[in-house]
DNA sequence: AACGCGACCTGCGAGC
DNA sequence: TGCTCGCAGGTCGCGT
């Protein structure tokens, strides 16, 4: 179950793997797993293969690699999304590279994304080793110095994907997201969500402005990309048990205090799991099992269902978590320490 | 705008 | 034992 944090530390990962280094050959061994291009396998493939990886960037949950050197046409897997004709790895507009952010010489127009979805792994691998089980993409890269040939995505469950985007300017000016060379592009596929609590570009007033403006459940507002991305349902019960907050909080009754608490709590959270999950990863794999020991240890909502609530124990009180249906998913509340909102009125 | 829901998937555990 | 069923999760798109 990759969230927030396990991307990151896949991004972290990969980024010294493949940075700098070209796709030599691509194998699409499920097709299912780049449903999201909808030019299909061939497409995928030809305009993979030859192009160089410049970065590896992050925002939310969703990862991407722009890339130098495509083919030219490339067409990003969605028709239109790239006009006809513009050579891939021409500057999106008339600004100089170093404008752009510096340090690169050429201004990528195309970029590999990659949604982990639930289950899936970006794993580097030696042209020896076996096949995973559920291996579905398979990128061979050129020789670099005792790294690995390959670059695996491997999903189980085929809530993720890998397809070919378009970069284009951030609609604020600011890098697209975390990345070791930032430029203010971002994967056309992700522009639509907002920064997360770890970009240090997030705007806390804005996040704040555009949740009071809502008439609707905190939780549903944590869970919504569009106004803070990265927040999984995990984090989000796990974030709203920090700050002692019910999941049905009407969102314009929240106070200022309130709202930055709950942030606050995602945030500590994320960290938390990203230093866990940090120090696990320190071997060729790339992957997303680092933080599962995390979850074992540090989860004080999500999951304990008539377990108690730790925090009512260090208090000398007696109370045990609660599930609730919300959103057609499961929600982790201490009825003591995150009482439900009366009346919708606070 | 808000929100519910189905679709997309597989594996696992519960219950029969 | 073997079957079915419900459930878990994130995202997208559609209908209300």
């Amino acid at each position: 179950m990759p969230e927030l944090p396990e991307v990151e530390v896949v991004r972290r990962g990969l980024v010294s793997w493949v940075r700098g280094r070209t796709i030599t050959a691509v194998e699409v061994v499920d097709p299912r797993s780049i449903r999201r291009h909808v030019l299909g396998p061939e497409d995928f493939a030809g305009n993979l293969e030859g192009a160089r990886v410049l970065d590896v960037v992050r925002r939310g949950k969703f990862l991407w690699m722009p890339l130098a050197d495509t083919p030219a046409g490339t067409a990003a897997g969605t028709p239109g999304a790239t006009p006809a004709g513009t050579p891939a790895g021409t500057p999106v507009d008339d600004r100089p590279a170093d404008a752009l952010g510096g340090a690169v010489e050429t201004v990528p127009s195309v970029a590999l994304m990659a949604h982990l979805g639930m289950s899936g792994q970006l794993l580097m691998q030696d042209t020896g080793a076996a096949d995973e089980k559920h291996l579905k993409v398979r990128l061979r890269l050129s020789p670099a110095d005792g790294m690995p040939e390959q670059l695996r995505f491997v999903d189980q469950r085929i809530f993720g994907g890998l397809f070919l985007t378009s970069l284009i300017p951030t609609s604020d000016g600011g890098p697209g997201g975390l990345a070791e060379t930032p430029l203010p592009l971002i994967a056309e596929e992700a522009a639509h969500i907002a920064r997360d609590p770890l970009d240090p570009y997030f705007s806390f007033d804005d996040f704040y402005r555009r949740l009071r403006a809502r008439k609707t459940g905190l939780k549903r507002a944590l869970l919504d990309q569009g106004l803070v991305s990265g927040i999984g349902n995990i984090y989000a019960d796990e974030a709203l048990w920090k700050a002692r907050l019910h999941f049905a909080r009407p969102t314009d009754t929240l106070r200022r205090a309130d709202a930055a608490r709950v942030l606050d709590a995602a945030r500590e959270v994320m960290t938390d799991a990203l230093a866990a999950g940090g120090t696990s990863f320190d071997s060729l794999y790339v992957n997303v099992n680092g933080a599962s020991g995390y979850f074992d240890r540090s989860l004080n909502a999500y999951g304990r269902e008539g377990k108690e609530c730790t925090r009512c124990a260090e208090a000398g009180r007696v109370s045990f978590l609660r599930r609730d249906q919300f959103m057609n998913r499961s929600s982790y509340t201490c009825p003591v320490c995150q009482p439900r909102p009366r009346n919708g009125r606070w």
